[in-house]
DNA sequence: CTCCAGGTCAAAG
DNA sequence: CTTTGACATGGA
């Protein structure tokens, strides 16, 4: 191990053999809110106190403003460049006509690993939100109590802030932000947080039911959030977030077995696909929103 | 104008 | 334990 990655220029790295991977259907795909198109598919990325500028050309990666060990040791991880996606697809095909079209679909999909207190906030400003205005309330956040780490293009990259940075955020800032009835959500939680009332850092060793339940402690919480936040930042692929476009996939495509009951369509979406749900939704996901989009 | 968005919460049956 | 309505905001 340890040679994944080349050096072909002044902090940038490469790395190839990268297949089922595609930067433009994970940033379209809805669990990711910090990546911002620089240019014709290049992506400005930040995750943590990390930032590149990421491209791909065939089964290449390219990553600028980075260094060998933070391509090992963060980015590896945050893409889930380890995984064998393919060998994955590949289990799933055959189970459910409408998942093999979905996979087909979505081939570069991949589940990134991201930050879990970010993951937390991100998905209690998703409930019942549009997904430009979510990008547009974290963006705001970023600005407003972020630590700057970077610049690029003549724009300040700010990292994702810390409770108690967000704890300092004045009253104007709040209403620059727009979180309409989730600010109290967002302060709730972030209070908890910073009082150690939950744990989150002890979340990922915990099997996925158990933690699903101490994340729902979380004020703005509830079972979907928490699965985004398990399958989104801790890879916690038995978790199945039902949302609005899978209970439309569910009811249209297996109507006897839903019944219009969410917590069963779940379970039967487990049933089907096993230990791997969360990926197969993901597909699933994908597809649905992208077809829906293309009927207008 | 009304409807809806990667739902959650609290109240009530 | 399940069902119901309110909830901020802005774009379609």
């Amino acid at each position: 191990m340890g040679r994944e990655w080349n050096c072909v220029g002044d902090g940038i790295y490469q790395r190839k053999g990268v297949s089922d991977f595609s930067l433009r259907q994970i940033y379209e795909s809805g669990q990711a809110f910090r990546f911002k198109e620089v240019r014709e598919d290049t992506f400005l990325v930040v995750h943590q106190q990390h930032w590149a500028i990421v491209s791909e050309q065939g089964d290449t990666i390219t990553l600028q403003n980075t260094t060998l060990q933070e391509c090992e040791d963060v980015w590896n991880r945050y893409f889930d460049l380890e995984r064998d996606y393919h060998t994955l697809k590949q289990s799933f095909l055959g189970l459910d006509d409408y998942l093999d079209k979905a996979i087909s679909f979505g081939e570069g999909l991949r589940i990134l690993n991201q930050d879990i207190f970010e993951m937390i906030i991100t998905f209690i400003i998703s409930a019942n939100n549009h997904i430009p205005r979510i990008k547009n309330s974290i963006t705001k956040i970023c600005e407003f109590a972020g630590t700057p780490i970077g610049e690029y293009d003549g724009e300040v990259i700010y990292a994702f802030p810390k409770a108690e940075q967000i704890q300092k955020l004045s009253q104007e800032q709040w209403d620059g932000i727009k979180l309409g009835y989730r600010e109290k959500y967002i302060k709730k939680t972030v209070d908890m947080i910073v009082n150690q009332e939950i744990d989150i850092a002890q979340l990922p060793s915990l099997d996925t039911l158990e933690a699903q339940k101490e994340l729902m402690k979380l004020s703005g919480v509830g079972e979907k959030v928490a699965d985004c936040i398990l399958l989104f930042s801790m890879a916690k692929y038995d978790a199945f977030p039902m949302d609005t476009w899978m209970k439309k996939v569910m009811q249209r495509y297996y109507p006897d077995e839903s019944m219009g009951n969410i917590r069963r369509v779940r379970s039967l979406g487990v049933e089907l696909f096993g230990s791997f749900a969360g990926i197969a939704q993901q597909y699933l996901f994908y597809y649905e929103r992208e077809q829906s989009k293309r009927r207008k």
